[in-house]
DNA sequence: GTCTATACTCTGATAGAC
DNA sequence: GTCTATCAGAGTATAGAC
């Protein structure tokens, strides 16, 4: 696995194992100990790598966002209706959420353990990926594609909050892929906000 | 408040501020010391109440499940139809849920920092209201209000999501109150998942 | 970069007086 | 039923050798 910011390879090394632990036991019942012996090295080694665990979880919550940023956005550049977008978009913020699913877990659970000043510079990190959600719903209802009496905030947070809810569930070695759970999220939301319009045209997309 | 189970005066105090503590601050972040002094009596004196910190957060869910059981259960004792029932069923789920929200929280949060063997009772309650839910949506599906294709165990799931979402934003103080937010819960995944004649059936009811 | 050793703090929990 | 006093253990973090 490649952390996509500037971090050594042991920096990387504690990051990933830490996530693991902290999404698997909680933020506050992983001692500095379970992370450096689940890499066998001893709690005072973590200390020349990380002033402390809470410069750990902030850069596990700066990975995910990051990684999560720059996918999505890549992945909408390279559409050109917004209609694709935004699908192209649901996929692989579900593709990144499941498949980093133990950061996506730390990023949704643990935000409360953060000082306040790193709090500020995660939650403007995440506004800003709530941002560019909004803008290109906003898009879509210029575009005539979501009924007109949908709240488009309420829209994307029910959209994440699914993508939560199947993050709770899913398991990388089940047989439903990232893709088939977004068309069948898609299908479902669908009868429900998309104009008839809309749903004409996914027919034919699929 | 009143608490529906047999505890005493002090322990039911003790319950409600746990709760509320659980909830800001998180189950482990929350001491001993934190509960005692809200209270105005010291750590030691909060032993003779309750054997330890388990059994405090064992007992907030347990009067967190059992408030919501037979409340609900009571609610569609009330109503005829089936299609009431479900409605009035949401209703008041949403409006335990909101009440009651720091326990609906720490229900949500923190079964993991219970044993195995208490995780497992609550488990068994817990199923025991889905089943309510479940039976009560598989007999709305017989009485044609839920489209064929609808999956219903992932409709409670996405329904409990959703309420979930709502607890994370309410304000008792806000204008919005528990039946007002599910009649637009029903309004929102109606065209979704009713049949034209159950919406039908709904304008009337209005 | 990693180790040993350790300082310091806070935690859950108990004993025993009142 | 509540208190004072206290303990054992675990937590984060640091100093200094290698």
């Amino acid at each position: 696995m490649e952390l996509p910011i500037d971090v050594t390879r042991r920096q990387s090394d504690i990051i990933i194992e830490a996530a693991r632990l902290f999404r698997e036991k909680g933020y506050l019942a992983t001692s500095i100990r379970d992370i450096s012996e689940a890499l066998e090295m001893t709690s005072a080694a973590l200390y020349y790598h990380f002033k402390n665990k809470e410069e750990i979880l902030l850069a596990i919550m700066n990975v995910g966002l990051d990684g999560l940023m720059t996918a999505v956005t890549q992945a909408i550049s390279r559409e050109k209706s917004i209609w694709e977008r935004i699908r192209a978009a649901l996929e692989v913020h579900l593709e990144i959420s499941l498949t980093y699913q133990d950061f996506a877990f730390v990023l949704l659970k643990d935000l409360r353990h953060l000082s306040p000043e790193w709090q500020g510079s995660i939650i403007a990190k995440r506004d800003a990926y709530d941002n560019l959600w909004d803008e290109m719903l906003l898009e879509g209802r210029e575009a005539g594609i979501f009924r007109e009496n949908v709240d488009l905030e309420l829209l994307r947070l029910m959209t994440f909050g699914a993508v939560n809810l199947v993050i709770s569930w899913y398991k990388p070695s089940g047989v439903y892929q990232p893709k088939e759970i977004a068309d069948a999220f898609l299908e479902f939301i669908g009868e429900g906000v998309l104009t008839d319009q809309a749903i004409a045209a996914y027919q034919i997309l699929k």
